[in-house]
DNA sequence: CATCATTTGTTCGTATGTATC
DNA sequence: CGATACATACGAACAAATGAT
């Protein structure tokens, strides 16, 4: 999982940076598919962020179409490679 | 609850608007004594403004003494009818 | 079935920076 | 310059669902 390199200095948002840090692991399959994305808390620690902040970077990424959450369970990698909508299963 | 009627063009400041709106709705009946005053979010969700605009139209509502708002709680309809200050029930 | 830890959901409080009028 | 408005970010508190024990 991606170390720290958020910049606050930086024009980019941190919520977006720490969503193309999370996106990158998708991209190179360090998170596997329908596994992973760590705790909001895991990542609040993993980033020095606050919450509404990892928050608003994994609404990013469901945006994106790169995960989905299950609430009070957890934020899962989706799987972008089948073409057909069948998702869950 | 009002629908979206900002205009961001008028001289009356958006956040004035929406308070108009919500004092109408309190006058009407549509929003209950103790009751409702949408979340933050569910007002920036309607009205398509930004938050701190929300915020600035519900102290509006607190300083007419249209509303009280108990922190991480909500934003609640004051009763307006009886004289005594006796505000809690 | 009850309890507990984990995790996301919800809500308000506060501050900063930028832009516009 | 001040009021207004938007976006971002951190802080704090509590609610509610889930799963393990």
């Amino acid at each position: 999982m991606a170390e720290r390199e958020i910049d606050h200095g930086s024009p980019t948002p941190v919520y977006r940076q720490i969503a193309a840090l999370i996106i990158a692991d998708i991209e190179n399959g360090t998170l596997a598919v329908n596994r992973s994305v760590p705790s909001e808390l895991a990542l609040t620690q993993r980033f020095g962020v606050a919450r509404a902040t990892v928050r608003n970077a994994v609404r990013f990424l469901r945006e994106e179409g790169y995960a989905y959450t299950v609430p009070h369970r957890g934020t899962y990698v989706k799987d972008r490679t089948s073409g057909t909508e069948s998702g869950t299963d």
